[in-house]
DNA sequence: CCTCAATATGCAATAAATTGCATAAAATTG
DNA sequence: CAATTTTATGCAATTTATTGCATATTGAGG
């Protein structure tokens, strides 16, 4: 259930509504935690209801209310000790693998498409990762001792991404050569 | 809903009961899919209660009953049909990540302690890895040729943990260089 | 032979995630 | 200016997954 200590850790930097931290979410976790706009604003609901994240709501005459999320003291605790502890290895759920694993019953070419398919997106996915990795570089220093640690994140999307595309080209071979 | 595609496809090959299925999951699936033994036999009942599956009952006098599940017709259409749609491209979860993203907040050696473990774990697949290929290649040809697919899935399990270790030797640059 | 782990099932409750709406203001575009 | 899209919120129902038991057999070790 780390969902809820990504939203900690968004909220620490900075207090927000629930569609903000959804929108720093994708930003800045979405590569590595997915999660829907549902379950963010429910989960905000819930640590609400345990006192981890306060919620102050700003009346505003002509638009709708807004309700804005900060962690409170108890939230902060509740983060740090879930820094402290051991997470579980992460478990892999990868239909596209599932899919090669069974694909004698298939066409070979529509595992093809389907490589290729996946290929763009990983190859578009890698294109904005080094396009923000560019950025940092560019960064002045200081601010590159603060991102030092997202930006390994990052790191790990980039060298993930690149050993995807070199997989797929490994595929792409046996598949051409499967059915010629 | 892949883990009922999963489940089709080892029934694919051959017949067996809830068990059989989970442990030959686990073997074949399990690098890249995860399911649990609840999962698996909620699956097999809804799926036989779908008509994808049927089931044999073996009475045995001394022993409890063994249930056996083969695919259906019906079955293998599904199954067939799935594999000729795309897949979306798999969600990532990775706590490892949400923790180093927020890191600042936790002890530089709690972090380093960390990865160390992950490491090991790591390290530890993909040697399981590399003693499967290797007896893939000390296999014969015509084996080769119909493990083909599986393997390939086998190299993206190799590509995938070679990345995360390399990736994890910069995390352990930044973070001894960080508490010296 | 007794005990303890591993094998082989499975239920029930809970928690988490997904799906499918639904609303309504703001910005954009034809 | 009307129509559409994007922003911003959220409920309710359903599906999936997890947790925590609960059995009963088999095999191995002391």
């Amino acid at each position: 259930m780390s969902l809820k200590h990504a939203v900690l850790a968004l909220l620490e930097a900075e207090e927000g509504s629930g569609y903000d931290l959804m929108k720093r979410f994708q930003a800045r976790l979405g590569y590595f935690w997915n999660a829907s706009h549902q379950q963010i604003y429910q989960q905000l609901k819930k640590m609400h209801s345990e006192q981890l994240i306060s919620l102050a709501v700003e009346t505003q005459s002509d638009k709708p209310d807004r309700k804005v999320y900060s962690i409170t003291p108890k939230g902060c605790r509740d983060l740090q000790q879930w820094l402290a502890e051991p997470v579980k290895p992460n478990k892999i759920n990868d239909a596209l693998l599932v899919k090669l694993y069974a694909g004698e019953l298939a066409e070979p070419a529509s595992l093809q498409a389907e490589i290729a398919r996946h290929r763009t997106i990983h190859r578009q996915t890698l294109n904005t990762f080094l396009g923000i990795e560019r950025e940092y570089h560019a960064s002045p220093s200081a601010e590159q001792r603060t991102l030092q640690l997202p930006f390994l994140t990052l790191r790990r999307g980039i060298l993930g991404e690149q050993a995807w595309l070199a997989w797929a080209d490994e595929v792409d071979a046996v598949l051409a050569q499967r059915q010629p």
